[in-house]
DNA sequence: ATTATCTATAGATCTATAGATAATGC
DNA sequence: ATTATCTATAGATCTATAGATAATGC
């Protein structure tokens, strides 16, 4: 049943993979490591040959969450004709979003999940967000490196409660409202004044 | 062991009111029946004469939340001595909202987890949410009906999603400069024009 | 007599581990 | 020989139920 170093390493991957589709999907708690393994095509015993403890998926599965939702941020950004702030609130704020938590922004999915977990996923956490903020600001028109943060700061913060909200309700009208009214608002964040 | 009618209603409040606490707290899993009815000072048998399942309440834990928050905001908007939006703010984005998961907004604490909880509960959110949009609307200026309710949205969005960062990370510098940062742009929000 | 609560337990999870199996890679 | 995976299971949950107990309230 041994298989080689290739395989194992595509298994560690389909692994992390799954995890971080899923624990978006369900939250944390919402899939256990056998259902997990079942989707590589392993039994659950063999989970603990990759990892150490379910922890140490649920780290390194946020890890991976960051690391792809960065590369379409990029992506967004880059290919952005107008303002690339306007932008990202429209693939943010988009019912593909609203949809698709699975493939999504982790914090809608498990904002109030990441509270509750271990110092070590909150410390990765915390460097996404960090790098995640440094993206956005780099995307925001401010005279001052500190303007353009706090802006980025307030920004993001729209688009997740939007999320959040948008997402807590099973009245498709009233998450489109939500979604639009909050991405009208965007301009007006990044055209606000700087308070001393 | 039976006790009288009042004793009852009162352990039946004593139940709900430590659910819409604790489940605020740890989320809905994070919690059994087993130990909320420890704390009411019950076993966990008695939990079935009372509610039909755990479903049932957590349908009315949200009720109940939603109404002690609804309480506390016509507070705050009553007290306000200037603009009620910005007091609304400050104590939405407080440091005391932050630490106290357990008296705070369902939303930034269950966001994630009602999307995946059933109708019925999904269904008392909904309505507590347009109650408070309602409320808040209200506290906004705004020319017509639509333009405060578009406003009142992407305010609360941007608390909402304020919280969940701010609660995402251990890290106090960053949680602090979050909160600062979203308060200072709800005037922004508040001010912007209405996009037809 | 009725019923709110308690004791005890069924049945279904879930994480983690121990030892067996079989294929890789020296 | 080493080791990735599998089988089987320990031990700890959790929701829900059945039947016993004892106090209320007719």
């Amino acid at each position: 049943m041994k298989v080689t170093k290739e395989k194992m390493a595509e298994h560690r991957e389909k692994i992390i993979a799954s995890a971080a589709k899923r624990f978006r999907e369900r939250g944390f708690e919402g899939i256990g490591v056998a259902e997990l393994m079942k989707e590589a095509g392993l039994t659950h015993g063999a989970f603990y040959g990759h990892f150490a403890s379910k922890e140490e998926l649920v780290e390194l599965a946020m890890e991976r969450a960051f690391r792809d939702s960065n590369a379409k941020w990029e992506k967004v950004i880059a290919e952005a004709e107008g303002d690339p702030l306007q932008a990202l609130g429209e693939f943010y704020l988009s019912l593909r979003h609203w949809k698709n938590a699975g493939t999504g922004c982790i914090f809608p999915s498990l904002g109030g999940e990441i509270t509750r977990q271990p110092t070590r996923v909150q410390n990765a956490v915390t460097e996404g967000l960090q790098r995640f903020l440094g993206l956005l600001g780099g995307a925001i028109r401010g005279q001052t490196e500190e303007t353009r943060r706090r802006k980025a700061i307030a920004a993001y913060a729209s688009m997740v409660g939007g999320m959040v909200l948008a997402r807590s309700t099973k009245d498709p009208a009233l998450s489109a409202e939500i979604l639009e009214a909050v991405s009208e608002a965007l301009p007006g964040i990044a055209a606000s004044a700087p308070t001393p």
